[in-house]
RNA sequence: GGUGAGGUGGCAGAGUGGCUAUGCGUUCGCCUGCAAAGCGAAUCUAUAGGGGUUCAAAUCCCUUCCUCACCUCCA
């Protein structure tokens, strides 16, 4: 698999032989999450899920911010402490991930559970003479690192001349970044410089060097993260390690609305629980997955709705295959297994060139529509479905789609009811017919009526369809 | 101003030299008691403008215009 390197401006074969290794850069947890934050991690997670497929093991680890000044602001607006407002975002954040299907990392470490980890990486930095105390608090001295700007190609003199850096006479160089902020405003920590607390930058590379190690395969976040933060990170874990950090920096674009980024600042934002409310899951997680992972994706209503339609055909498909039976109709099995092989293969292809999923979207639904089709002609056995479902199974999976599920119950219920109407419209009873089958989309079932058989499917509720 | 990424049919979105994906939409049709969903056919023959290289370019080179992101916190 290959997936291009921000660093090195080029596709990098991903190695598989061990496990692969990965540090996604995760929310701050000041307030609800929305779809920016959701497609970085809806691509990660399909990343993983597709990786696991192929029977590669994954250690995926998603920090979360929990000390910044943003959560200590709140607090202080909302007369609380930081520590609550935290919390309580990290209970969203799941609430939200888990009802998008996203598969838990294996670890979510936290960064107020590693100020240890931070203050001995700033000691070593300062020891090797990359760091240095100030009147506010421990600095990196960026100069000191030779590459610097290596990955945002940005040159050091001509950030200089950047007018936005912070002001601070403290710092020896303006460039220069803290470490650690002497404070005495709770939350603090004691460290061997004074109280306060932790820079931004240091705490991933702390925690990714602690869990993965110096030189794990990839590091993933936001494109918006490449400056300063994943800069800044190259800066304090390779000063300190003295080798190579991530083997491959994997950024994601960015979702914009009218063409213009999704941000808080901006006050654009789609929060998850309104996006979940509003399309769910399925439209969401497709939605994200639509455009090439380095381009921004642009939310709009009508896209959306397309997307829908594009989950109904996936619907219908599934329906038809668990319901098919064994119909007398002719059967090309062979066929049938070379489309079936022919899209899988092309969906994997598509993901090992640099992720691909807008082009392995389109190789599984060429599945799907195929099944479609020889549903329509009533030409699906069971035998056929026994063999392509497996591989539908697999795609839906690695894509975390997940089709509302049925229980037996429901089944004979609903096929009883089935019988019924189709004995009155056999009868020309149309009313009631027309009836039964309002009592049936009471149960959020929808019918199709072949030409031998009603096939029904329950289908996903979508908020903005009621 | 600097750096990076882009500009593909009505819309979304692949495609790094030749075979011009895919999906949505639109029109007509099939199916149906009606509907819904699904399916079929047709439609669109697109590659920001201008030069150039080549037998051949969306794809390579030059140039103009435009968009977005980053340069401050940001997924």
């Amino acid at each position: 698999m290959r997936i291009f390197d921000t660093l090195s401006v080029a596709e990098k074969n991903v190695d598989t032989t061990n496990s692969v290794r990965i540090y996604l850069c995760g929310v701050t947890v000041y307030d609800e999450s929305h779809i920016g934050h959701a497609r970085t991690i809806i691509v990660f997670d399909t990343l993983r899920r597709y990786l696991e497929s192929k029977g590669v093991k994954v250690n995926l680890v998603q920090n979360f911010t929990d000390v910044d000044d943003k959560i200590i602001n709140r607090a202080i607006k909302e007369n609380t402490s930081a520590d609550i407002i935290s919390t309580r975002y990290i209970k969203n954040y799941f609430n939200d991930f888990d009802k998008l299907n996203v598969k838990r990392a294996d670890l979510y470490p936290k960064a107020t559970e590693h100020i240890a980890d931070m203050i001995s990486l700033i000691s070593g930095l300062i020891d090797k003479g990359f760091a240095y105390v100030s009147k506010n608090g421990v600095y990196f001295a960026v100069l000191k690192f030779k590459e610097y700007g290596k990955l945002s190609k940005k040159k050091t003199d001509e950030l200089i001349s950047g007018a936005r850096v912070e002001v601070d006479e403290t710092k020896k160089d303006p460039l220069d970044f803290a470490l650690w902020k002497f404070s005495e405003d709770s939350p603090t920590w004691d460290s061997p410089w004074g109280k306060g607390r932790p820079g931004w930058h240091i705490e991933c590379s702390a925690m990714s060097l602690k869990y993965l190690g110096s030189d794990f395969e990839i590091h993933g976040g936001g494109r918006d993260l490449i400056f300063p933060h994943h800069e800044n990170e190259i800066a304090q874990s390779e000063s300190f390690s003295g080798v190579n950090f991530a083997k491959i920096w994997m950024h994601v674009g960015m979702v914009t609305i009218n063409g213009e980024k999704m941000s808080k600042s901006l006050g654009n934002t789609k929060s998850i629980d309104h996006v979940l409310k509003t399309w769910g899951p399925n439209i969401v997680r497709l939605f994200c997955l639509s455009g090439h992972y380095t381009k921004p994706i642009d939310y709009s209503e009508e896209i959306l709705k397309e997307t829908i339609i594009k989950w109904r055909q996936v619907e219908n498909c599934y329906f038809e295959m668990i319901l098919s039976d064994d119909s007398k109709a002719t059967e090309d099995l062979d066929q049938i297994k070379d489309i079936m092989q022919e899209s899988k293969t092309e969906f994997d292809n598509a993901l090992d060139s640099d992720f691909n999923t807008p082009l392995a979207l389109s190789a599984f639904f060429k599945l799907v529509k195929y099944i479609n089709q020889l549903a329509s002609s009533e030409k699906i056995t069971r035998k056929i479905s026994d063999m392509v479902f497996p591989t539908f199974q697999a795609m839906s999976s690695i894509l975390g789609l997940q089709i509302v599920q049925v229980t037996e119950d429901e089944k004979n219920q609903i096929s009883n009811l089935i019988k019924q109407r189709n004995e009155l419209r056999s009868q020309k009873k149309f009313q009631e017919a027309d009836e039964i089958r309002k009592q049936i989309s009471d149960m959020n079932i929808t019918l199709i009526d072949h030409k031998t058989k009603t096939l029904w499917m329950k289908q996903e509720k979508i908020g903005i369809e009621n």
